[in-house]
DNA sequence: TCTGTATTTTAGCACGGCCTAAAAACGAAG
DNA sequence: CTTCGTTTTTAGGCCGTGCTAAAATACAGA
């Protein structure tokens, strides 16, 4: 019983809208039809196809989970994806914002050890061009990092916000920054101690100080 | 209008056979059908959705040619699965064996650019870890040497058998020279114009005069 | 030229993966 | 506890890619 590459995208899918606001949670049909831009007429049977396949924990209008074999498939493929994407960057000299979808089909590509050898090759790297860390260990994939120890250019979705006054709290928010939302990280102004993000499509400010009490996932 | 990886093996299978000779030829859907473990039924009906997109010349009972486009696929996915099975050797320490049907999946990641991109990092190879040429212009694929023009040492493949009178194509054909075959120079006996070949693994002697009406393609 | 055999095509079926429209279930608010 | 709006599922259709069985066509030998 083979996987498709749909229904991989799937496994991928549910993974990171379970774990999207830092710990394990139903991923709603709604959503998934969102993230896979398809509808949920389509996510629904899908999902009743991988049920069968004892991929996922399905219960009709209840949303789903991963069972542990489609965890293990999920979080292969993402590090399979982040593998190729440092091969393309640093062997074929692609800029980091290209290479997303030509690993999205690379790693479809499946061969006993293939990632174990492209690992080796490109020398155990720990993060990807984004700054999204490649582990062998998939449990390592859900630690949290302050923002000031992610590298120029990682994405991340904000899971805690440490507490602080009120005001510096409505600072936060005002930036987008709180749990849930996602950005990337646009450049270190070391000079000014300063943090260059995009949030919501918008670039923000915030210092160093800051960023080390905002908690985030490199997820996906 | 996209193409389907199926449909970019059919192109291949298609211009495998088309030149299995030597020289340009008709595909029957029966040929087709082993070539892609197919059946002849499901072979004529995705030859009709080809055939609408215009990637092949199709006339039912007739066979098969490509048309120009159909062409530019099939030799694009030619050197694309070539490099990739020198990447898979020489990057990532596969045996020359085992990279077959990695490449096979390996070749329908398609990105503008992404040929060009790993030729360079190889280092622009002639040849794929099983001999087979690679090269930009899709002409030179088709590019045949008489056996009498190799060096010592080469393995080749027989493409075409120059007409001779049927006497000498019988005891070509003997010797084991047929298109298809593959074999190897063992040495040029300059004195006595001779060259011995190992062909089926047994050594075999033709006259140089013979080797000129030889057509092969090299395998390193 | 006819006829039998081999090849090819058509017909009909199944499943994956997508859709829209309609029905069913859920859950919040009165 | 009932009703209403939202979400999810079901029903049914379309296309691609496979199959088998039956019909059509081609070809070679008598």
């Amino acid at each position: 019983m083979s996987i498709s590459a749909t229904e991989q995208n799937y496994l991928k899918a549910i993974y990171k809208l379970s774990y999207r606001y830092g710990k394990e949670s139903l991923a709603s049909t709604g959503d998934l039809a969102k993230e896979l831009s398809s509808t949920p007429a389509t996510v629904t049977d899908t999902l009743q196809r991988l049920s069968r396949k004892n991929l996922i924990h399905y219960r009709r209008y209840q949303g789903v989970t991963l069972t542990d074999e489609g965890m293990g498939i999920a979080t292969d493929l993402i590090r399979l994806h982040r593998l190729w994407e440092v091969f393309l960057v640093e062997k074929l000299g692609y800029g980091w914002h290209e290479v997303h979808d030509i690993a999205e089909q690379l790693e479809h590509v499946f061969e006993e050890g293939l990632a174990e050898r492209l690992d080796a090759f490109l020398g155990h790297p720990t993060h990807d061009p984004h700054g999204d860390p490649i582990v062998a260990d998939p449990q390592e994939l859900q630690s949290l990092s302050p923002l000031s120890e992610l590298e120029d250019g990682a994405a991340f979705t904000v899971h805690r916000v440490a507490d602080g006054d009120t005001e510096w709290l409505q600072f936060a928010a005002r930036q987008g920054l709180i749990p849930g939302t996602s950005g990337r990280i646009m450049e270190f102004i070391k000079a000014d101690s300063l943090l260059a993000l995009l949030v919501n499509k918008k670039q923000v400010f915030i210092s160093h100080a800051s960023a080390e009490k905002i908690f985030v996932t490199t997820n996906v």
